[in-house]
DNA sequence: TGATTTTCCGCAACCGATTGTGCAATCAAT
DNA sequence: ATTGATTGCACAATCGGTTGCGGAAAATCA
C-alpha cells in the first residue's frame, strides 16, 4: 500500500513527454498552454491522485499558511469558542492554526511571541494577558511584516485591527431590562478598576439607570479583585446587610453570580421574587443550576471568525489596509433568576 | 525597521568569505569544521541574529513538524484540557498542533482525517467521534506511513498506541467510598451500552459493591441515552420513588449527578445526609455548586501529554515500535455530596 | 625529503514547485 | 512569398538549506 514515492511534478512530465513547467502550468489552467494539453495533464493528475508537495509550494511561495493565536488560557469555554471560530474560519481558507498560551502571565506572552515569530507563521490573533501593559513584544511581528489582529482582551498601545464585545451595550441591555421588569433598588458587583471590560460594564450599568432616571448609591458597588464565587457570595451578603438592601445585583460575571445566589439560596431570599440576578458571559453552568441565571452573552464563536476575517484579509492585501475596529453584539439572555414582569416590551 | 531580506546562510558566506556548506556544517557543530570556523560562524549568526529559514528546512528534511489532533469537540472542559497537553508536550518538542474537530460526527472525521492527510503531518493523535465504527479513513494514515496514536475514545479495530482512562478502577473507588461511608443502597445511573466507557464504570460499579459483600437490585440501574441534566432529574425521581429507595447515586457523568441533585433539592432531600450523590468528569461546575460534587476525575491534560509522547516516539524511531496501551488513573475527589465517615480509612 | 594520513573546507547536486525568458511552429497580413 | 504576430511549450534559474564527495593544505610518518 504505502507508495515510497509521492506523484511528484517531475513524474507526470516524464510520463506525459512534457516539460515540469508546463504541467505545472497546465494544472492551473494557465492561458499559455492548450486546451488538449491541460487536459491530459489534469486526466493524468487526477486518475493518479496527483497532491502538489504543501512544503515544497509553501516553500516557493514563502508562506506557511499557517496563522499563529495566543491565548491567556486554553481551558476555558469563551477562550475555547474564540478558539473554535478562529479554527473554522482559518480552515475554510487553507489556513492552519497554531494555539499558544499566555496563561495570563506576560513572560508566557513574550515567549510564544518569539516562537511563532521564528516559525514564521503568516499571521497572529491574540487576546492579551491580564498582565500586560507593554507591547514591545508583539511589534516585532509588525516590524517583520506579520499582520496582527487583536481579539477581545485588546491594548490601545498597540495598532492594529480588533474585534471587541459591546460590553458597554450589554450591560445596559441588563440593566435596563432589571428597571422594566420592575427592579428599582439595583446594585453591581463589578471587576477591577483597571480592567476595560470592567469599566465598560460598569458604564453601562450607570447609563441605562440614568438613561431610566434613577440612581444609585455608592454602597451598591462592590469591586472584585479575583472574580471568584467567594468574592461573590461576600460581597452579596454585605449587600444584603445594607439598611436599604438593593432587590437586585448586575454581576460582572457568571462566577461571581453564583456566589450570589448561593448566598440568597442560604439566606432563604427568594430569586427573582425578592432579589434578581444577572451575570455576564453566558457560561454553561448557567443553563444548569437552579434558578436558571439570566446573563450576556459574550458571543466568542464569531469574535474568533471575525478576528480570522480580518487577519486574513491582513495578510491577502497588505498590512497597508486599513485598522478597523469591529464591536459585537453582548446581547441579553433572560432566564429564571430575572422576574417575569409584563412591562417588558420584547424589545431585547 | 522591517528588514526586506531575511538573513540567509548565503549571506553569512558571502560576508565571511566562506562557502555555504561551510556556514551550514559550522552552525551545527559538524567535526568536519575547526573550532575557529565554528565560532566565527556562530558569533557572526548570533550578533546578526540570524534564524534558519524553517520552510526551508521543512522542505529539505521533507517534514512538517505538524502533528494532527482529531476531537470530537473543542468547547468542552475535558477536550479542551486533552488539547493543552498535546500542545505542550509537542511544543516542547518543536512539534505544532492542528486541532480539528469531528463533531461528533464520522463524516466530518472522515474530511478533516483527510485534510490532514493532504496537508502532509508528521503524526496524528485522535479521540474517535460517537459514530465511528469502522475506521478504513483512519488506516490511510498508516498507508501514508503517518503515525497514530488514539486518546480515550479509541477503537480495537485499529492496531496504534493508545492512551486511555481506567474507568473501571474510578467506578470502583467511588463506589467502594459509598461503602465505606456508610451508604448500603447504591444506586447507578449509567450511559449507553455500546459505549466502552459507560460498561467499564458499571463494571467497576458493580465489582466494588459485589466486593463488599453487597448486591444491588436491577431496578437500581438506570440507563441514560444523551447523558443530560434532564435524565439525570428524571431517573432520580424513579430511583426514589421505589418501594425502596437508594440511600447513594453513582452517575456516569457529572452533568447527570447534577440533574439529581436538583431533583434531591427540589424535594429536601438531604445531600449527603440522606442520599450521597458522585458524579464522573470532574467538572469545574461541581465545585461551585452546593453542596459541591464529589466526582471521579479524568486526567484530561495527562492524556494529551502522554499520547503526544507516545506519537513523538513513533515520529522519531519509526513506525515499527511496539504499540503500547497506556491506561491513566481516574481519582476520586472526595467534596461534600458524600457524608464524612469515621470508617474512612484514607485509602483513597 | 618524500609519502601518507588527517584536517578543513568548497563544489555541486538536490528537494519540488514556480516563473521569466526564449524559441520554434503556426497563422495572419501585406 | 516575406514579414510580423501569435500560440504552445521547453529551458533554466530560483527559493534556502543539506549532504556526499573530492581535493588542497597541513600535519605526521618513514
Amino acid at each position: 500500500m504505502s507508495e515510497k514515492h509521492q506523484l511528484t511534478l517531475k513524474d507526470i512530465a516524464r510520463e506525459l513527454g512534457l516539460a515540469v513547467s508546463t504541467v505545472s502550468r497546465a494544472l492551473k489552467s494557465h492561458p499559455d498552454i492548450s486546451k488538449e494539453t491541460i487536459k491530459l495533464v489534469k486526466d493524468y493528475a487526477e486518475k493518479h491522485h496527483y497532491v502538489p508537495n504543501l512544503l515544497a509550494v509553501n516553500f516557493r511561495k514563502s508562506k506557511t499558511f499557517n496563522i499563529g493565536l495566543i491565548i491567556p488560557e486554553l481551558v476555558h469555554q469563551f477562550f475555547s469558542s474564540i478558539i473554535s471560530g478562529v479554527i473554522k474560519e482559518a480552515n475554510q481558507h487553507g489556513y492552519n492554526v497554531m494555539i499558544c498560551q499566555s496563561n495570563e502571565h506576560v513572560d508566557d506572552e513574550k515567549k510564544v511571541a518569539q516562537a511563532l515569530l521564528n516559525s514564521r507563521v503568516d499571521g497572529v490573533i491574540i487576546s492579551l494577558s491580564n498582565e500586560t501593559d507593554e507591547v514591545s513584544h508583539l511589534k516585532e511581528f509588525i516590524a517583520a511584516d506579520i499582520p496582527v489582529v487583536q481579539v477581545d482582551k485588546i491594548s490601545d498601545l498597540f495598532d492594529t485591527p480588533k474585534v471587541i464585545v459591546n460590553d458597554f451595550a450589554g450591560a445596559y441591555q441588563a440593566v435596563s431590562h432589571f428597571i422594566k421588569s420592575g427592579y428599582r433598588k439595583i446594585a453591581h458587583i463589578r471587576g477591577r478598576l483597571n480592567v476595560q471590560h470592567s469599566n465598560e460594564r460598569f458604564r453601562g450599568y450607570a447609563e441605562a439607570i440614568k438613561h431610566e432616571g434613577l440612581s444609585y448609591s455608592e454602597d451598591y458597588i462592590k469591586v472584585c479583585d479575583q472574580l471568584t464565587e467567594e468574592e461573590g457570595y461576600e460581597f452579596a451578603e454585605q449587600l444584603m446587610s445594607l439598611p436599604g438592601p438593593p432587590d437586585a445585583i448586575f454581576c460582572v460575571t457568571d462566577l461571581v453570580a453564583l456566589g450570589v445566589m448561593k448566598y440568597l439560596r442560604e439566606k432563604n431570599i427568594q430569586v427573582p421574587n425578592q432579589v434578581g440576578v444577572i451575570g455576564f458571559s453566558n457560561w454553561k453552568l448557567g443553563e444548569i443550576i437552579s434558578p436558571t441565571l439570566s446573563t450576556v452573552h459574550q458571543p466568542g464563536y464569531e469574535l474568533g471568525e471575525k478576528a480570522t476575517e480580518l487577519l486574513l484579509d491582513k495578510i491577502v492585501n497588505g498590512m497597508d489596509s486599513p485598522n478597523q475596529t469591529v464591536v459585537l453584539n453582548a446581547d441579553l439572555i433572560v432566564r429564571e433568576s430575572v422576574k417575569n414582569s409584563p412591562a417588558v416590551d420584547g424589545h431585547y
